[in-house]
DNA sequence: TAATTTCAATCAAACGTTTGACTTAATCGT
DNA sequence: ACGATTAAGTCAAACGTTTGATTGAAATTA
């Protein structure tokens, strides 16, 4: 399904697309009206209904404009990590993730994605809707994946192994934990922003946090968590 | 400011502000509507503005009644954590760091607590408001505090240091990932909902995360962050 | 011309808030 | 001790505004 929502759509569809993301972005889906999201497209109120079918199709949109965003930008990279992890030895793979989620935090704390992209995963994370399949699909689920294999290839697990997915995880989360806890760190910290001195000691920092992990010892009293599935 | 929010109000109030913790902690400030909240505290709808002044007050005092909530069950424990600190040997740090985060971890993935605080958390960190300020005065920021505290002891650094406070950070996001991703590891890990076989799963798995954070080598390109503050 | 897209105007429903009457329980003057 | 007065709390009803959606004509495009 969803051939590629037909791309010969009108400029008004693409400024309203773009007005909601950024809306949807920063604020919630009730928190937005559909007359301010017009406003910023410079469209007409009844633009929405006849390009989206409504509001609720809009916001559908705008996570999957979004994702199609984010996956054309990311997808082609992960490729080439997995490429590259098949011909390289398992140690190499330590510096593949730690490669990539360096620069997925640039990304996150300074690049455009930062702005609106977080506050719709969160808010999807939390209570899922239609459109957390969409961001699981294209976004959440490769990234996680490809990570989770990177992990098992250096630890020697297998990919399917639930500590190596719940290794990727915690590899993630160490990595959006800065974007996400942001106001309370830079508060710590006397911050108002975050310059990019204080990103390059973050990321030395994560290397650092990256490779403790990724070297840590397997816990031994693990328990195949599988057990209790579904 | 700030005395105890005046013990003598009716039981209506307090109706209210249950009514309206649970539903400020799973649907967006815009997302609820006022008489829905008056609907769960079988209330009428003038009694918001009679108690709070209106729709924007009686957030605020939501806000506070969790924050208020969660700091008396975790203060007693952190003043005790802080205590122990000072009478036992710094190794003996990790052990404090590792049992408060996963009595921590128990709590948001596991308790009352965890219903409704990391919605409202959240969405104050990404867009933080007036409400922030008390979430970061009265729960975060103790918080925060004790465990660079903990961690500057057992790494032998200043509690002040960046260092400390990052690593404090990094310890958090390292346990807090795991409910506000909670969807996305439940998705990939094929399951519905965390068992409590699966969450002692987990803790085993974290408590190696934290040892691992914690006994690395410090960042050798460190530079001081603050170099840069505000 | 025929199909597509935009527009101002309008709709019912839901929103947060306000009103004024009513009940209940202290407080007061005598 | 007792009726009058005041204050606190609750209630149904209504307020004006904003919401998402729809309409049918006008404009644009092919």
């Amino acid at each position: 399904m969803s051939d590629n929502e037909e791309t010969t759509h009108s400029a008004t569809r693409k400024r309203l697309l773009q007005a909601a993301l950024q809306a949807f972005g920063s604020r919630d889906y009730d928190g937005v009206s559909t007359r301010e999201i017009v406003e910023g497209a410079e469209a007409n109120i009844s633009a929405i209904s006849y390009h989206f079918g409504g509001k609720r199709g809009l916001y559908l949109a705008t996570v999957d404009f979004l994702a199609e965003k984010l996956q054309s930008g990311m997808n082609d990279q992960l490729e080439q990590i997995r490429q590259t992890a098949e011909e390289t030895p398992p140690d190499r793979s330590a510096t593949l993730i730690c490669d990539f989620l360096l620069h997925f935090l640039e990304h996150i704390l300074l690049g455009e994605m930062g702005k609106h992209a977080p506050g719709i995963i969160f808010r999807e994370q939390n209570q899922p809707t239609e459109a957390f399949d969409i961001l699981y699909e294209k976004l959440l689920a490769p990234m996680h994946h490809t990570l989770a294999l990177l992990v098992a290839r250096y630890r020697g697990q297998q990919a399917s192994d639930p500590a190596s997915i719940i290794m990727a995880h915690a590899l993630i989360g160490q990595t959006v934990i800065f974007r996400i806890g942001r106001t309370t760190l830079l508060r710590r910290l006397n911050l108002s922003a975050y310059s990019t001195a204080n990103i390059e000691t973050l990321k030395n920092q994560l290397r650092c946090n990256y490779l403790a992990l990724l070297n840590s010892p397997p816990d031994s009293t693990e328990t195949d968590i599988r057990h209790h599935a579904e």
